[in-house]
DNA sequence: CCAAAAGTGTTCGAATTACACCCATGA
DNA sequence: TCATGGGTGTAATTCGAACACTTTTGG
């Protein structure tokens, strides 16, 4: 046996981009209209195909750069697709990526960019060949991460209000959480600095602002606690 | 664009397969010894090239069958790792695919093949390329989800004892459990149903076996009800 | 002064943990 | 009869869930 008579298959990359729009209290997705055939001109998840000088990771993080700019965004593998009819144009096999980004670090750069858009998670246009099934995938991993690590922060910017965290758990959980179990449970955790800067714009009280420690979140990994915030019915 | 001047790659599946071993009471993996180059001789998990005729799944399957004669064992996919040096040899982007089966409905059929052995997690050999990788990867989602699904049961065979049961899961939690607590929250989820029968090969008085009830599972879940056996500290 | 959003404690029930002795039987 | 492993219940604690009013301030 040698590797000659192998079949070879094209290796392709689609990253599911999360963001999460403050404003509309909305985990939105960045979707890409395609620009080649099969399938041109419907939108798609940002993909590209693996070349022979980069690993599934570095080609994960090339196609995120390219449609973000973002440099120090590390997507997270999800799940790999492989049936043979899943593309029509050709055989394909495409992992799929997850990454969370903060919205306003990108929306100036593609906000001149009529080929990529942000859409609602409960508003997705019709996405090619088995992507929304790679989206479902992502986002059960998601949920199942944000239970267990401080990701969701990644999707706020630096200074948040804790009305603005709950509301963004809210939009992942697709659940209603009380005000008060929320705040006891994640002041509990010591993870996060009160500022004295307050949010004015949503109200005349205004809200405090919060930033996520990060060094002391690694403190903790460090002695072995692990983050919790599992909000269970 | 066209997807002619896109390089191709070879597409492997390699498989852990988890079995319990009721006597020794440890996960055991079921390795193969590589028989082509590179790294010819050395342990590995049992793997093999994706062909142009099957999605990754069959892939997985069929090479899940051709070491154990399963056919109805489903693998489930684990990761897929891409590093472009991780096979010397040649460029292999390889799918991990994990499953679990019952030691006892292959013994006999890899019993005379020298080329497969089962051998303890905590005492593996030194295994070829990531494949050590992979193995964690994969524990580490036999550990998620035996929280969350009955897979324990996949590992055992029909008829069990509680001890066997208990002793299966202190295996993969690597912890002790509580006797009584853990049987209380076993019982408490109505799974079971004991047989007349016992097992007295461990012990003058014997014990009870039990049977896991499938259909009763499919039931609940119906009915909105979730497995859960976290046991946590 | 009032509308609108922020912020704050307590109580109750359920679930989890810790813990120690009796039972059945083959040798 | 005794050594061995199987089987059982209760009390203490912790954790999650439910729940309503006060505060601040810009308009």
């Amino acid at each position: 046996m040698t590797y000659n008579d192998i079949p070879r298959h094209l290796a392709a990359v689609d990253c599911i981009i999360f963001g999460y729009d403050i404003i509309d209290k909305e985990i939105k997705l960045l979707l890409v209209r395609r620009n080649f055939e099969p399938a041109k001109g419907l939108w798609s998840l940002a993909g590209g195909f693996v070349m022979d000088d980069e690993s599934l990771d570095e080609a994960a993080s090339r196609i995120l750069f390219n449609l973000t700019g973002l440099r120090n965004v590390f997507p997270e593998q999800s799940y790999t697709f492989g049936n043979r009819e899943r593309d029509p144009g050709a055989r394909v096999i495409s992992t799929s990526y997850y990454a969370l980004i903060k919205i306003l670090d990108i929306d100036h750069s593609i906000g001149g960019n009529k080929d990529a858009e942000w859409f609602p998670i409960s508003g997705l246009p019709q996405l090619i060949f088995d992507h929304d099934e790679m989206v479902r995938k992502a986002l059960a991993c998601l949920r199942r991460q944000v239970k267990i690590n401080p990701v969701g922060f990644e999707l706020l910017p630096e200074k948040f209000t804790m009305v603005q965290l709950q509301d963004l758990y809210e939009a992942i959980y697709q659940r209603k959480i009380d005000k008060r179990n929320f705040r006891k449970k994640i002041v509990s955790m010591k993870l996060l600095e009160k500022l004295d800067e307050k949010e004015k714009l949503t109200s005349k009280k205004g809200a405090f602002y919060y930033r996520f420690i990060k060094e002391e979140y690694e403190n903790q990994k460090r002695n072995g606690f692990y983050f919790n915030l599992d909000i269970g019915k």
